[in-house]
DNA sequence: GGCAATCCTTGATCTGCCGCAAAGCGGCAG
DNA sequence: CTGCCGCTTTGCGGCAGATCAAGGATTGCC
Protein backbone atom coordinates (compact mmCIF):
# COMPACT_ATOMS: atom_id res chain seq x y z
CA UNK A 1 0.00 0.00 0.00
CA UNK A 2 1.62 3.38 -0.96
CA UNK A 3 1.15 6.80 1.16
CA UNK A 4 -0.96 8.38 -1.57
CA UNK A 5 -4.08 5.30 -0.37
CA UNK A 6 -4.52 7.60 2.64
CA UNK A 7 -3.41 11.21 1.46
CA UNK A 8 -6.33 13.61 2.61
CA UNK A 9 -5.68 15.40 -0.92
CA UNK A 10 -5.98 12.67 -3.22
CA UNK A 11 -9.41 13.26 -4.53
CA UNK A 12 -8.24 17.01 -4.91
CA UNK A 13 -4.76 17.70 -6.04
CA UNK A 14 -3.67 17.11 -9.16
CA UNK A 15 -3.49 13.12 -8.71
CA UNK A 16 -7.06 13.15 -8.70
CA UNK A 17 -6.92 12.15 -12.60
CA UNK A 18 -4.61 9.73 -12.10
CA UNK A 19 -6.35 5.73 -12.09
CA UNK A 20 -4.69 3.07 -9.31
CA UNK A 21 -1.51 1.77 -11.34
CA UNK A 22 -0.78 5.57 -12.27
CA UNK A 23 -0.90 6.38 -8.62
CA UNK A 24 1.25 3.39 -7.87
CA UNK A 25 3.85 4.87 -10.57
CA UNK A 26 3.75 8.27 -8.78
CA UNK A 27 3.76 6.82 -5.53
CA UNK A 28 7.40 5.79 -6.74
CA UNK A 29 9.07 9.10 -8.02
CA UNK A 30 7.78 11.13 -4.80
CA UNK A 31 8.37 10.84 -1.03
CA UNK A 32 7.10 13.00 1.85
CA UNK A 33 8.95 15.69 3.63
CA UNK A 34 8.18 17.58 6.55
CA UNK A 35 8.93 21.70 6.82
CA UNK A 36 8.82 23.48 9.87
CA UNK A 37 7.43 27.19 9.63
CA UNK A 38 9.95 29.01 8.10
CA UNK A 39 11.65 26.48 6.76
CA UNK A 40 12.40 26.94 2.92
CA UNK A 41 12.14 24.23 0.56
CA UNK A 42 13.30 26.57 -2.75
CA UNK A 43 14.95 30.00 -2.48
CA UNK A 44 14.69 32.01 -5.69
CA UNK A 45 17.22 32.23 -8.50
CA UNK A 46 18.15 28.30 -7.63
CA UNK A 47 18.24 25.60 -10.18
CA UNK A 48 14.62 24.18 -10.59
CA UNK A 49 15.09 20.81 -9.15
CA UNK A 50 12.33 19.73 -7.25
CA UNK A 51 8.09 20.66 -7.34
CA UNK A 52 5.50 19.05 -4.86
CA UNK A 53 2.22 19.32 -3.78
CA UNK A 54 1.29 20.63 -0.55
CA UNK A 55 -1.00 18.08 1.71
CA UNK A 56 -1.12 20.21 5.01
CA UNK A 57 0.06 23.56 5.74
CA UNK A 58 0.44 26.80 4.58
CA UNK A 59 3.20 27.90 2.06
CA UNK A 60 4.28 31.50 0.51
CA UNK A 61 6.09 32.21 -2.61
CA UNK A 62 8.08 35.23 -2.63
CA UNK A 63 10.56 37.28 -4.43
CA UNK A 64 12.16 40.35 -3.71
CA UNK A 65 14.63 43.47 -4.83
CA UNK A 66 18.56 43.77 -5.09
CA UNK A 67 17.90 45.65 -1.63
CA UNK A 68 16.43 43.96 0.32
CA UNK A 69 12.49 45.22 -0.01
CA UNK A 70 10.19 41.63 -0.52
CA UNK A 71 7.05 40.84 -2.30
CA UNK A 72 5.16 37.85 -1.66
CA UNK A 73 3.64 36.93 -4.89
CA UNK A 74 1.45 33.77 -3.85
CA UNK A 75 0.14 31.48 -1.24
CA UNK A 76 -0.56 28.04 -1.14
CA UNK A 77 -2.44 25.54 1.18
CA UNK A 78 -3.15 21.97 1.27
CA UNK A 79 -3.79 20.31 -2.34
CA UNK A 80 -1.92 23.19 -4.49
CA UNK A 81 0.97 22.41 -6.68
CA UNK A 82 4.51 24.05 -5.85
CA UNK A 83 7.58 24.24 -8.12
CA UNK A 84 8.34 25.20 -11.60
CA UNK A 85 8.30 22.13 -13.71
CA UNK A 86 9.43 22.67 -17.35
CA UNK A 87 11.50 25.65 -16.39
CA UNK A 88 15.37 25.81 -15.85
CA UNK A 89 15.07 28.14 -12.44
CA UNK A 90 12.80 29.17 -9.73
CA UNK A 91 12.19 32.60 -10.03
CA UNK A 92 10.87 32.74 -5.96
CA UNK A 93 11.40 31.30 -2.87
CA UNK A 94 8.92 28.79 -1.40
CA UNK A 95 9.00 28.49 2.31
CA UNK A 96 6.45 27.39 5.37
CA UNK A 97 4.12 29.53 7.17
CA UNK A 98 3.41 27.06 8.93
CA UNK A 99 4.55 23.58 10.06
CA UNK A 100 3.68 21.75 6.53
CA UNK A 101 3.57 18.34 5.07
CA UNK A 102 4.29 17.87 1.83
CA UNK A 103 4.81 15.48 -1.08
CA UNK A 104 8.27 15.86 -3.17
CA UNK A 105 9.37 15.32 -6.67
CA UNK A 106 12.48 15.67 -8.95
CA UNK A 107 11.67 17.97 -11.07
CA UNK A 108 13.03 15.61 -13.80
CA UNK A 109 11.44 12.51 -12.49
CA UNK A 110 8.05 14.81 -12.62
CA UNK A 111 8.58 16.44 -15.78
CA UNK A 112 9.00 12.43 -17.82
CA UNK A 113 5.96 11.36 -16.05
CA UNK A 114 3.91 14.32 -16.75
CA UNK A 115 4.50 14.03 -20.48
CA UNK A 116 3.44 10.61 -20.59
CA UNK A 117 0.05 11.06 -18.27
CA UNK A 118 -1.68 13.81 -20.65
CA UNK A 119 -4.67 13.80 -17.64
CA UNK A 120 -2.28 14.68 -14.69
CA UNK A 121 -0.93 17.51 -17.43
CA UNK A 122 -4.32 18.67 -18.13
CA UNK A 123 -4.95 19.33 -14.01
CA UNK A 124 -1.58 20.75 -14.03
CA UNK A 125 -3.00 23.00 -16.83
CA UNK A 126 -5.88 24.36 -15.25
CA UNK A 127 -4.10 24.81 -12.22
CA UNK A 128 -1.90 26.45 -13.65
CA UNK A 129 -4.51 28.94 -14.90
CA UNK A 130 -6.43 29.30 -12.49
CA UNK A 131 -3.42 30.32 -10.22
CA UNK A 132 -2.71 33.15 -13.19
CA UNK A 133 -6.30 34.44 -12.62
CA UNK A 134 -6.08 34.54 -9.10
CA UNK A 135 -2.66 36.22 -9.66
CA UNK A 136 -3.79 38.99 -12.06
CA UNK A 137 -6.60 39.94 -9.51
CA UNK A 138 -4.04 40.54 -6.92
CA UNK A 139 -1.94 43.17 -9.33
CA UNK A 140 -5.28 45.02 -9.50
CA UNK A 141 -4.87 45.07 -5.46
CA UNK A 142 -1.48 45.85 -5.51
CA UNK A 143 -1.36 49.07 -7.92
CA UNK A 144 -4.76 50.30 -7.33
CA UNK A 145 -6.02 49.67 -3.89
CA UNK A 146 -5.56 51.64 -1.06
CA UNK A 147 -4.13 50.69 2.61
CA UNK A 148 -7.68 50.03 3.97
CA UNK A 149 -8.98 48.29 0.64
CA UNK A 150 -5.81 46.01 0.54
CA UNK A 151 -6.49 45.52 4.06
CA UNK A 152 -10.26 43.95 3.88
CA UNK A 153 -9.90 42.31 1.00
CA UNK A 154 -7.20 40.48 2.19
CA UNK A 155 -9.10 39.51 5.60
CA UNK A 156 -11.84 38.21 3.30
CA UNK A 157 -9.59 36.50 1.34
CA UNK A 158 -8.40 34.18 4.07
CA UNK A 159 -11.75 33.95 5.66
CA UNK A 160 -12.75 32.16 2.41
CA UNK A 161 -9.35 30.45 2.02
CA UNK A 162 -9.15 29.25 5.37
CA UNK A 163 -12.38 27.68 5.22
CA UNK A 164 -11.75 25.29 2.27
CA UNK A 165 -8.75 24.29 4.15
CA UNK A 166 -10.38 24.03 7.83
CA UNK A 167 -13.96 22.83 7.42
CA UNK A 168 -15.82 21.26 4.83
CA UNK A 169 -19.46 21.69 6.18
CA UNK A 170 -21.50 19.41 4.16
CA UNK A 171 -20.05 20.05 0.62
CA UNK A 172 -19.77 23.74 0.09
CA UNK A 173 -16.97 25.22 2.24
CA UNK A 174 -18.66 28.44 4.19
CA UNK A 175 -16.21 31.68 4.76
CA UNK A 176 -15.01 31.85 8.22
CA UNK A 177 -15.81 34.33 10.20
CA UNK A 178 -13.47 33.57 13.22
CA UNK A 179 -10.23 32.31 12.22
CA UNK A 180 -5.98 32.63 13.05
CA UNK A 181 -4.29 33.94 10.85
CA UNK A 182 -1.28 32.05 9.41
CA UNK A 183 0.73 35.44 8.87
CA UNK A 184 2.68 38.03 11.09
CA UNK A 185 2.14 41.37 10.64
CA UNK A 186 5.59 41.84 8.98
CA UNK A 187 4.01 39.12 6.10
CA UNK A 188 0.66 40.97 5.71
CA UNK A 189 2.67 43.90 4.53
CA UNK A 190 4.50 41.71 2.26
CA UNK A 191 1.68 40.36 1.07
CA UNK A 192 -0.38 43.45 0.34
CA UNK A 193 2.36 45.96 -0.39
CA UNK A 194 2.14 48.04 2.94
CA UNK A 195 4.73 48.68 5.55
CA UNK A 196 4.05 46.99 8.86
CA UNK A 197 2.58 50.02 10.50
CA UNK A 198 0.39 50.80 7.94
CA UNK A 199 -1.25 47.09 8.24
CA UNK A 200 -1.44 47.32 12.02
CA UNK A 201 -3.45 50.91 11.92
CA UNK A 202 -5.50 49.59 9.44
CA UNK A 203 -6.31 46.54 11.79
CA UNK A 204 -6.78 48.73 14.24
CA UNK A 205 -8.93 51.49 12.96
CA UNK A 206 -11.30 48.46 11.39
CA UNK A 207 -11.23 47.02 15.61
CA UNK A 208 -12.52 50.70 16.50
CA UNK A 209 -15.15 50.66 13.68
CA UNK A 210 -16.15 47.26 15.06
CA UNK A 211 -16.11 45.62 11.70
CA UNK A 212 -13.25 43.25 13.05
CA UNK A 213 -12.92 42.35 16.41
CA UNK A 214 -8.98 41.41 17.10
CA UNK A 215 -8.86 39.08 20.49
CA UNK A 216 -5.59 38.14 20.00
CA UNK A 217 -2.29 38.47 17.88
CA UNK A 218 -3.32 36.22 15.40
CA UNK A 219 -6.81 35.75 16.11
CA UNK A 220 -9.24 37.98 13.76
CA UNK A 221 -13.26 38.17 13.81
CA UNK A 222 -15.04 39.08 11.62
CA UNK A 223 -18.24 41.24 12.93
CA UNK A 224 -19.62 42.98 9.74
CA UNK A 225 -19.06 41.33 7.21
CA UNK A 226 -21.17 43.57 4.95
CA UNK A 227 -18.97 46.28 5.89
CA UNK A 228 -15.81 44.81 5.33
CA UNK A 229 -16.77 43.94 1.80
CA UNK A 230 -17.70 47.47 1.22
CA UNK A 231 -14.38 48.72 2.46
CA UNK A 232 -12.73 46.20 0.02
CA UNK A 233 -14.27 48.18 -2.79
CA UNK B 1 -3.99 24.19 -48.49
CA UNK B 2 -5.17 25.73 -45.00
CA UNK B 3 -4.59 29.60 -43.73
CA UNK B 4 -1.82 27.82 -41.00
CA UNK B 5 0.75 26.74 -44.08
CA UNK B 6 1.89 30.34 -44.58
CA UNK B 7 0.71 31.37 -40.99
CA UNK B 8 4.00 33.56 -39.67
CA UNK B 9 3.89 32.07 -35.84
CA UNK B 10 3.26 28.42 -37.33
CA UNK B 11 6.69 27.15 -35.54
CA UNK B 12 6.57 29.20 -32.39
CA UNK B 13 2.69 29.24 -31.32
CA UNK B 14 1.14 26.96 -29.29
CA UNK B 15 0.46 25.26 -33.01
CA UNK B 16 4.08 23.87 -33.23
CA UNK B 17 3.72 20.66 -31.77
CA UNK B 18 1.50 19.67 -33.93
CA UNK B 19 1.78 17.51 -37.13
CA UNK B 20 0.07 17.79 -40.41
CA UNK B 21 -3.16 16.22 -40.27
CA UNK B 22 -3.64 17.68 -36.32
CA UNK B 23 -3.38 21.14 -38.05
CA UNK B 24 -5.36 20.50 -40.84
CA UNK B 25 -7.93 19.68 -38.06
CA UNK B 26 -7.75 22.96 -36.11
CA UNK B 27 -7.58 25.18 -39.04
CA UNK B 28 -11.00 23.70 -39.55
CA UNK B 29 -12.37 25.26 -36.22
CA UNK B 30 -10.56 28.38 -36.34
CA UNK B 31 -10.67 31.11 -38.14
CA UNK B 32 -8.96 34.65 -38.99
CA UNK B 33 -10.03 38.03 -37.64
CA UNK B 34 -8.36 42.01 -37.77
CA UNK B 35 -8.76 43.84 -35.22
CA UNK B 36 -8.07 47.82 -35.02
CA UNK B 37 -6.48 49.57 -32.84
CA UNK B 38 -8.37 49.74 -29.74
CA UNK B 39 -10.76 47.28 -30.83
CA UNK B 40 -11.58 45.02 -27.99
CA UNK B 41 -12.78 40.90 -28.24
CA UNK B 42 -13.36 40.56 -25.23
CA UNK B 43 -15.13 41.92 -22.56
CA UNK B 44 -14.23 41.49 -18.65
CA UNK B 45 -16.60 39.51 -16.50
CA UNK B 46 -18.14 38.10 -20.34
CA UNK B 47 -18.86 34.58 -20.63
CA UNK B 48 -15.71 33.24 -21.61
CA UNK B 49 -16.77 31.90 -25.31
CA UNK B 50 -14.00 32.49 -27.18
CA UNK B 51 -10.06 31.81 -27.60
CA UNK B 52 -6.74 32.77 -29.90
CA UNK B 53 -3.84 32.94 -31.01
CA UNK B 54 -1.71 36.47 -31.65
CA UNK B 55 -0.51 36.59 -35.80
CA UNK B 56 0.20 39.95 -35.49
CA UNK B 57 0.31 43.49 -33.23
CA UNK B 58 -0.12 43.74 -29.54
CA UNK B 59 -2.72 43.45 -27.28
CA UNK B 60 -3.31 44.47 -23.79
CA UNK B 61 -5.24 42.48 -20.66
CA UNK B 62 -6.33 44.36 -18.42
CA UNK B 63 -9.15 44.91 -15.38
CA UNK B 64 -10.49 47.70 -13.47
CA UNK B 65 -12.13 48.64 -10.33
CA UNK B 66 -15.82 49.50 -9.71
CA UNK B 67 -15.02 53.03 -9.32
CA UNK B 68 -13.32 53.20 -13.08
CA UNK B 69 -9.36 52.87 -12.13
CA UNK B 70 -7.91 50.44 -14.71
CA UNK B 71 -4.89 48.35 -14.34
CA UNK B 72 -3.43 46.41 -17.66
CA UNK B 73 -2.24 43.11 -15.61
CA UNK B 74 -0.40 41.77 -19.19
CA UNK B 75 0.56 42.63 -23.01
CA UNK B 76 0.46 39.92 -25.38
CA UNK B 77 2.59 39.88 -28.25
CA UNK B 78 2.60 37.87 -31.65
CA UNK B 79 2.41 33.75 -31.20
CA UNK B 80 1.01 34.36 -27.71
CA UNK B 81 -2.12 32.40 -26.47
CA UNK B 82 -5.09 34.65 -24.94
CA UNK B 83 -8.61 33.65 -23.20
CA UNK B 84 -9.33 31.17 -20.92
CA UNK B 85 -9.61 27.52 -21.77
CA UNK B 86 -11.43 25.60 -19.16
CA UNK B 87 -13.23 28.36 -17.56
CA UNK B 88 -16.51 29.40 -17.82
CA UNK B 89 -15.79 33.73 -17.65
CA UNK B 90 -13.14 35.98 -18.25
CA UNK B 91 -11.22 37.60 -15.94
CA UNK B 92 -9.83 40.79 -17.86
CA UNK B 93 -10.94 42.74 -21.05
CA UNK B 94 -8.52 42.37 -24.44
CA UNK B 95 -8.09 45.05 -26.33
CA UNK B 96 -6.19 46.04 -29.22
CA UNK B 97 -2.88 48.01 -28.73
CA UNK B 98 -2.20 48.23 -32.49
CA UNK B 99 -4.01 46.74 -35.43
CA UNK B 100 -4.07 43.01 -34.63
CA UNK B 101 -4.38 39.82 -36.75
CA UNK B 102 -5.67 36.99 -34.52
CA UNK B 103 -6.64 33.26 -35.30
CA UNK B 104 -9.60 32.46 -32.94
CA UNK B 105 -11.21 29.30 -31.62
CA UNK B 106 -14.75 29.01 -30.01
CA UNK B 107 -14.16 27.62 -26.56
CA UNK B 108 -15.75 24.65 -26.96
CA UNK B 109 -14.25 23.83 -29.95
CA UNK B 110 -10.94 24.31 -28.73
CA UNK B 111 -11.01 22.62 -25.20
CA UNK B 112 -12.60 19.50 -27.00
CA UNK B 113 -9.73 19.52 -29.65
CA UNK B 114 -6.35 20.22 -26.90
CA UNK B 115 -8.68 17.73 -24.32
CA UNK B 116 -7.84 14.89 -27.46
CA UNK B 117 -4.35 16.41 -28.38
CA UNK B 118 -1.77 15.95 -25.20
CA UNK B 119 1.30 18.25 -27.12
CA UNK B 120 -0.92 21.01 -27.52
CA UNK B 121 -1.98 21.49 -23.84
CA UNK B 122 1.78 20.55 -23.07
CA UNK B 123 2.92 24.17 -25.26
CA UNK B 124 -0.12 25.62 -23.58
CA UNK B 125 1.03 24.55 -20.11
CA UNK B 126 4.29 25.46 -20.69
CA UNK B 127 3.13 28.86 -21.96
CA UNK B 128 0.38 29.68 -18.99
CA UNK B 129 3.87 28.54 -16.50
CA UNK B 130 6.07 31.01 -18.57
CA UNK B 131 3.20 33.70 -18.22
CA UNK B 132 2.65 33.35 -14.25
CA UNK B 133 6.34 33.77 -13.65
CA UNK B 134 6.37 36.89 -15.81
CA UNK B 135 3.05 37.97 -13.67
CA UNK B 136 4.74 37.37 -10.79
CA UNK B 137 7.87 39.65 -11.51
CA UNK B 138 5.53 42.22 -12.36
CA UNK B 139 3.81 41.98 -9.03
CA UNK B 140 7.04 43.16 -7.74
CA UNK B 141 7.41 46.12 -9.40
CA UNK B 142 3.65 47.37 -9.07
CA UNK B 143 4.19 47.12 -5.13
CA UNK B 144 7.68 47.74 -4.39
CA UNK B 145 9.16 50.14 -6.95
CA UNK B 146 9.03 53.57 -6.89
CA UNK B 147 8.31 55.76 -9.94
CA UNK B 148 11.73 56.00 -11.79
CA UNK B 149 12.43 52.41 -11.26
CA UNK B 150 9.33 51.43 -12.76
CA UNK B 151 9.99 53.41 -16.02
CA UNK B 152 12.88 52.13 -16.27
CA UNK B 153 12.23 48.95 -16.01
CA UNK B 154 9.30 49.28 -18.61
CA UNK B 155 11.54 50.60 -20.84
CA UNK B 156 13.88 47.93 -20.62
CA UNK B 157 11.05 45.38 -21.22
CA UNK B 158 9.90 46.86 -24.39
CA UNK B 159 13.51 46.81 -25.87
CA UNK B 160 13.89 43.45 -25.58
CA UNK B 161 9.81 42.44 -26.33
CA UNK B 162 9.62 44.57 -30.01
CA UNK B 163 13.33 42.78 -30.37
CA UNK B 164 11.27 39.26 -30.34
CA UNK B 165 8.70 40.52 -32.11
CA UNK B 166 10.61 43.16 -34.59
CA UNK B 167 14.32 41.67 -35.64
CA UNK B 168 15.99 37.89 -35.94
CA UNK B 169 19.49 38.88 -36.27
CA UNK B 170 20.26 35.74 -36.92
CA UNK B 171 18.64 33.56 -34.26
CA UNK B 172 19.22 35.16 -30.90
CA UNK B 173 17.12 38.47 -30.99
CA UNK B 174 18.99 41.77 -29.58
CA UNK B 175 17.13 44.14 -27.76
CA UNK B 176 16.43 47.66 -29.62
CA UNK B 177 18.20 50.55 -28.84
CA UNK B 178 15.54 52.89 -30.71
CA UNK B 179 11.73 52.10 -30.69
CA UNK B 180 8.82 53.04 -31.30
CA UNK B 181 6.31 51.98 -28.29
CA UNK B 182 3.11 50.75 -28.40
CA UNK B 183 1.30 52.49 -25.72
CA UNK B 184 0.14 56.15 -24.97
CA UNK B 185 1.14 57.79 -21.96
CA UNK B 186 -1.97 57.02 -20.30
CA UNK B 187 -1.46 53.41 -21.04
CA UNK B 188 1.73 52.87 -19.52
CA UNK B 189 0.53 54.27 -16.45
CA UNK B 190 -1.98 51.39 -16.62
CA UNK B 191 0.68 49.11 -16.90
CA UNK B 192 2.93 50.29 -14.43
CA UNK B 193 0.23 51.41 -11.89
CA UNK B 194 1.15 55.48 -11.94
CA UNK B 195 -1.03 58.69 -13.17
CA UNK B 196 0.32 59.71 -16.59
CA UNK B 197 2.12 62.78 -14.83
CA UNK B 198 4.12 60.99 -13.16
CA UNK B 199 4.69 59.21 -16.49
CA UNK B 200 5.51 61.67 -18.27
CA UNK B 201 7.78 63.43 -15.87
CA UNK B 202 10.25 60.48 -14.79
CA UNK B 203 10.10 60.63 -18.78
CA UNK B 204 11.19 63.65 -18.88
CA UNK B 205 13.81 63.56 -16.40
CA UNK B 206 15.74 60.53 -17.76
CA UNK B 207 15.83 62.68 -21.31
CA UNK B 208 16.97 65.61 -19.52
CA UNK B 209 20.20 63.17 -17.65
CA UNK B 210 20.73 61.82 -21.30
CA UNK B 211 19.90 58.46 -20.27
CA UNK B 212 16.89 58.35 -23.29
CA UNK B 213 16.14 60.60 -26.13
CA UNK B 214 12.54 60.88 -26.74
CA UNK B 215 12.65 62.46 -30.67
CA UNK B 216 9.07 62.03 -31.13
CA UNK B 217 5.98 61.37 -28.61
CA UNK B 218 5.80 57.51 -29.17
CA UNK B 219 9.31 57.30 -30.45
CA UNK B 220 12.31 56.17 -27.46
CA UNK B 221 16.06 56.06 -27.74
CA UNK B 222 18.37 54.53 -25.67
CA UNK B 223 21.22 56.03 -24.68
CA UNK B 224 22.70 54.66 -21.91
CA UNK B 225 21.62 51.63 -21.59
CA UNK B 226 23.50 51.03 -18.25
CA UNK B 227 22.51 53.98 -16.55
CA UNK B 228 18.76 52.71 -17.14
CA UNK B 229 19.64 49.49 -16.44
CA UNK B 230 20.40 50.94 -12.88
CA UNK B 231 17.30 52.52 -12.33
CA UNK B 232 15.71 49.43 -12.80
CA UNK B 233 17.04 48.42 -10.15
C1' DG C 1 9.09 34.17 38.53
C1' DG C 2 12.20 37.03 36.11
C1' DC C 3 14.41 38.28 31.98
C1' DA C 4 15.23 38.65 27.10
C1' DA C 5 13.76 38.51 22.54
C1' DT C 6 10.29 39.26 19.36
C1' DC C 7 6.32 41.19 17.70
C1' DC C 8 2.89 44.74 17.71
C1' DT C 9 1.04 49.42 18.45
C1' DT C 10 1.10 54.32 18.54
C1' DG C 11 2.81 58.98 17.70
C1' DA C 12 5.32 62.56 15.00
C1' DT C 13 7.31 63.93 10.86
C1' DC C 14 8.53 63.67 6.05
C1' DT C 15 8.18 62.72 1.12
C1' DG C 16 6.79 60.89 -3.35
C1' DC C 17 3.09 60.56 -5.99
C1' DC C 18 -1.53 62.11 -7.04
C1' DG C 19 -4.93 65.41 -8.66
C1' DC C 20 -6.06 69.62 -10.70
C1' DA C 21 -5.26 73.24 -13.90
C1' DA C 22 -3.24 75.51 -17.66
C1' DA C 23 -0.26 75.82 -21.35
C1' DG C 24 2.36 73.52 -25.27
C1' DC C 25 2.62 70.59 -29.23
C1' DG C 26 1.37 68.01 -33.38
C1' DG C 27 -1.82 66.09 -36.62
C1' DC C 28 -5.67 66.73 -39.50
C1' DA C 29 -9.70 68.73 -41.99
C1' DG C 30 -11.31 72.12 -44.45
C1' DC D 1 -2.69 78.56 -43.89
C1' DT D 2 -5.73 78.31 -39.94
C1' DG D 3 -8.20 76.56 -36.32
C1' DC D 4 -9.62 72.60 -33.75
C1' DC D 5 -8.93 68.47 -31.08
C1' DG D 6 -6.50 65.11 -28.52
C1' DC D 7 -2.30 64.07 -26.28
C1' DT D 8 1.57 65.53 -23.53
C1' DT D 9 4.16 68.47 -20.60
C1' DT D 10 4.77 71.47 -16.67
C1' DG D 11 3.66 73.81 -12.32
C1' DC D 12 1.68 73.71 -7.86
C1' DG D 13 -0.41 72.20 -3.59
C1' DG D 14 -2.20 68.28 -0.74
C1' DC D 15 -2.31 63.90 1.30
C1' DA D 16 -1.71 58.84 1.94
C1' DG D 17 1.50 56.10 3.35
C1' DA D 18 6.59 55.67 4.37
C1' DT D 19 9.99 56.45 7.71
C1' DC D 20 11.83 57.27 12.22
C1' DA D 21 11.38 56.60 17.07
C1' DA D 22 9.40 54.88 21.47
C1' DG D 23 6.90 52.24 24.26
C1' DG D 24 3.82 48.11 25.28
C1' DA D 25 2.39 43.30 24.97
C1' DT D 26 3.49 38.14 24.31
C1' DT D 27 6.18 34.38 24.25
C1' DG D 28 9.80 31.45 25.49
C1' DC D 29 13.72 30.20 28.33
C1' DC D 30 16.42 29.65 32.29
Amino acid sequence: MSACDTCVVRNTAICSGLDSTEIAALSNIGRRRWLEAGESLVWEGDQSVLVANVIEGMLKLSTGTADGREQIVGVVYPSDFIGRPFGATTDHSITALTAAHVCVFARADFDRFAGEHPALEHKLLQRTLAELDRTRKWMLLLSRKNAEEKVATFLLEMSERLAIADCDSGGQPVPLDAFDLPFSRQQIGDVLGLTIETVSRQMTAMGRAEVIALPSRRAVEIRDRAALEAMAG
